[in-house]
DNA sequence: GTAGGGTTAG
């Protein structure tokens, strides 16, 4: 400005304001840019008797309470000198207040204004509206509703639109969606704010018809718009309208917007495409953490665990910190594969940065623990845990159930009740799991009637897989078939191979036949339900009969599954299958494991057990151990470990009666702790015995 | 003066 002065920034300012006394709003906004600018015209004004001038009084409370990041004090101070504030001094407050996370105090103050019978005006409502959805104040929020229809903004677009927000925020999307419907003239903040409002409650179906009524009306939408349409396609699967909006994007050189970019590419990792959503994350000029972690999660829910891991070791090599969510996919990956260091690693890094332990984050923390057999460190996260829903206690119970402590799981299941929490069909799975390990019939059949009868839940189908597993493995297997025939829903594969695994448990030949004839019809070529059967007869001397199941198999060219497992050293996952001679590794597993055997034996424990003579008749040689990959890995755990340690072994194929009782000798004679997990239940191996006792 | 977006546990 021609006029200015060689003074300091401040001096200059309140030189040029007692040159233009009439109109000193634009040079307070546009010059008072610090603190210090701020104390200085405060002060100059005091001084010159200025500041009981209302406008003048008014522009610098807007300057401390919105256009400095100042704490409210300042601004506080300010307003309680004017005698009687207007409705635009409490507004700025009120304002201010919300800006600066302190939404209490601008009800509070909203309160104050009516109590002094100041009138709101037309800025005050959406101001004050935007606090009650901060805070979720529905009931504050509804009586503003009312003081805005009595006062005549109704109809008012500002409003209304904040209204629509208000609503949604306090989980009445109904409501906010009749304040929308009720409107002559909407404008594009009115429908994104719809929009939002179903994204927010996860209302994903409606987010997409709204999205198609506005294109129907030719509405204009805009970037925010796409990004909750695409959220709501990777919930919904719909890749069709997913790759319409792609298109869109490309056409109307959107690509820059990183924010689009990250929900196109968790748009298309939803929907199955999670090579298209890597190629998209890798042209990305540049990927903040939400970009990492929706990709890192889009693995993880493919059940790519492997890439998820190795993405996350890519982002931190880039630099990037994770945050809680980020670490919540990471963490189901390292549950998935077993990987116990990764994931402690992971648990030290939380605690070291302290990040928060949010329920999510905590309930993860306990599953992965769970999962992988470390049930004691599951327990202690959850007693640290300071808030815990349904699904923390759900997850605590499956993983003592599936690691052999149903008692233990019963106990918190009682005291989950105690404190309140409503269980959910899920809580019931753990339950029942935890009553088949302990052989709890009776208990397994009141809670599975009282699970409807008591908390209105309808079993699924898993919880009559529950119960006839907790029928079959206590020997009642006709029972169990019983309970097959007249359940209301279709039995499937799993509820029938279950009847087949307690038929070998209890070699039960009958029911065998039966429930393989159910199997081949519903999964003809899933290898280990004939497998099972010819072990049921191996089991009871019935030699040809196995022999005659195998060859059947052969004829349909069905293929055993090779056995595989995944071995974790020094964070590395290593994957084995039955028979591998292409790991690194395999030379000196054969060699250790045939070690191993000779020490096995002269222990005086001989692999004579029915599947084991089957193997060898089939393939003409002497049955050995080295065909179970779990023994491929325990054998490369004991040339890696010293006397003392844990090994563990994640499984996703049962682990057979040989090896169990091998596992248990090796336990013993190597002096470790052995941890195995067969799919979803876990085998802990000391000293010569397993901590299932129910299994064999 | 109003909305403001993407990643999370079974």
């Amino acid at each position: 400005m021609a006029f200015t002065l060689p003074l300091s920034p401040a001096k200059t300012l309140t030189a040029t304001i007692t040159q233009f006394p009439e109109n000193p709003k634009t040079l307070i906004l546009e010059q008072c840019k610090t603190t210090k600018d701020l104390n200085q015209i405060h002060a100059h004004l005091i001084k010159t008797r200025r500041l009981l001038n209302p406008t003048i009084a008014e522009n610098l409370l807007e300057c401390a309470a919105i256009l400095l990041p100042e704490p409210m004090d300042y601004a506080l101070s300010m307003f309680y000198k004017i005698d009687e504030p207007t409705s635009s001094a409490y507004t700025i407050m009120i304002r201010g207040f919300t800006l600066k996370q302190s939404p209490l105090e601008a009800i509070l103050l909203y309160k104050k204004m009516r109590e002094n019978s100041v009138e709101p005006d037309q800025f005050t409502f959406p101001c004050i509206l935007k606090a009650c959805s901060r805070m979720q104040a529905l009931s504050e929020g509804e009586q503003i509703h009312a003081q805005i229809m009595k006062c005549g903004f109704g109809s008012y677009m500002f409003c209304e639109n904040t209204l629509i927000h208000m609503y949604a925020h306090c989980g009445k999307v109904e409501v906010a969606r009749r304040v929308f419907d009720g409107m002559s003239e909407r404008s594009i903040v009115t429908w994104n704010s719809m929009v939002a409002g179903y994204t927010k409650s996860g209302y994903w179906e409606d987010v997409v018809k709204l999205f198609r009524k506005m294109m129907e009306l030719d509405v204009r939408f805009d970037e925010v718009t796409l990004v909750s349409v695409l959220t709501a396609c990777g919930r919904l699967a719909d890749l069709e309208l997913g790759e319409w909006i792609s298109g869109y994007i490309e056409a109307n050189g959107l690509k820059g917007n990183p924010t689009l970019i990250t929900s196109l590419v968790d748009m298309y990792a939803k929907c199955g495409r999670v090579d298209t959503a890597r190629r998209l994350f890798d042209q990305m000029p540049r990927r903040d953490v939400v970009a990492w972690s929706a990709m890192i999660s889009g693995y993880n829910q493919a059940s790519q665990c492997r890439e998820a891991l190795d993405l996350f070791h890519e982002m931190q090599r880039a630099n990037v910190d994770p945050n809680e969510v980020t670490m919540v996919s990471v963490l189901s990956s390292c549950a998935v594969l077993g990987a116990l260091e990764t994931g402690k690693w992971v648990h030290f890094y939380i605690k070291k940065k302290r990040m928060k332990l949010t329920v999510t984050l905590g309930t993860a923390l306990i599953d992965f623990y769970a999962k992988c057999g470390s049930i004691d460190s599951s327990v202690e996260v959850f007693e640290r845990m300071h808030s815990k829903n349904v699904l923390s206690w759900t997850v605590l119970i499956q993983g003592l159930a599936s690691n052999g402590q149903g008692k233990r799981a019963l106990e918190f299941f009682n005291l989950m009740q105690e404190k309140n929490i409503e269980p959910i069909d899920v809580t019931f799975i753990g339950v029942l799991s935890a009553c088949s390990h302990m052989g709890l019939v009776d208990e397994g059949r009141s809670f599975f009637v009282g699970m409807s009868r008591d908390f209105g839940i309808e079993p699924r189908i898993e919880h009559y897989g529950c119960m006839v597993d907790i029928l079959g493995r206590a020997g009642l297997i006709e029972e169990a078939y019983q309970f097959i025939t007249n359940m209301p829903i279709q039995p499937n594969a799993v509820v029938w191979r279950t009847l087949l695994a307690s038929c070998k448990v209890h070699k039960n030949v009958e029911f065998g036949e039966e429930s393989l004839k159910h199997l081949v019809r519903l999964e003809p070529t899933h290898s280990g339900d004939y497998i099972l059967l010819s072990n049921i007869y191996a089991s009871v001397g019935r030699w040809e009969d196995a022999l005659r199941v195998r060859s059947q198999m052969k004829e349909k060219g069905i293929k055993k599954t090779p056995g595989c497992s995944l071995i974790e050293l020094d964070g590395v996952i290593h994957e084995f299958f039955a028979e591998d001679n292409v790991h690194p590794f395999s030379k000196e597993i054969y060699n250790a494991t045939e070690d191993m055997m000779k020490r096995i034996k002269s222990a005086g424990y001989v692999p004579n057990t029915a599947e084991a003579r089957l193997d060898a008749k089939e393939d003409d040689k002497e049955a050995s151990v080295s065909h179970h990959s779990e023994k491929l890995a325990i054998a490369f755990g004991l040339i890696k470990t010293a006397p003392g340690t844990t090994i563990r072994i994640s499984k996703n194929l049962r682990v057979c009666t040989d090896c169990h009782n091998a596992t248990k000798i090796i336990s013993k004679i190597f002096n470790r702790e052995i941890v195995v997990r067969d799919r979803n239940r876990f085998h802990h191996f000391k000293d010569g015995s397993c901590s299932c006792n129910d299994y064999w």
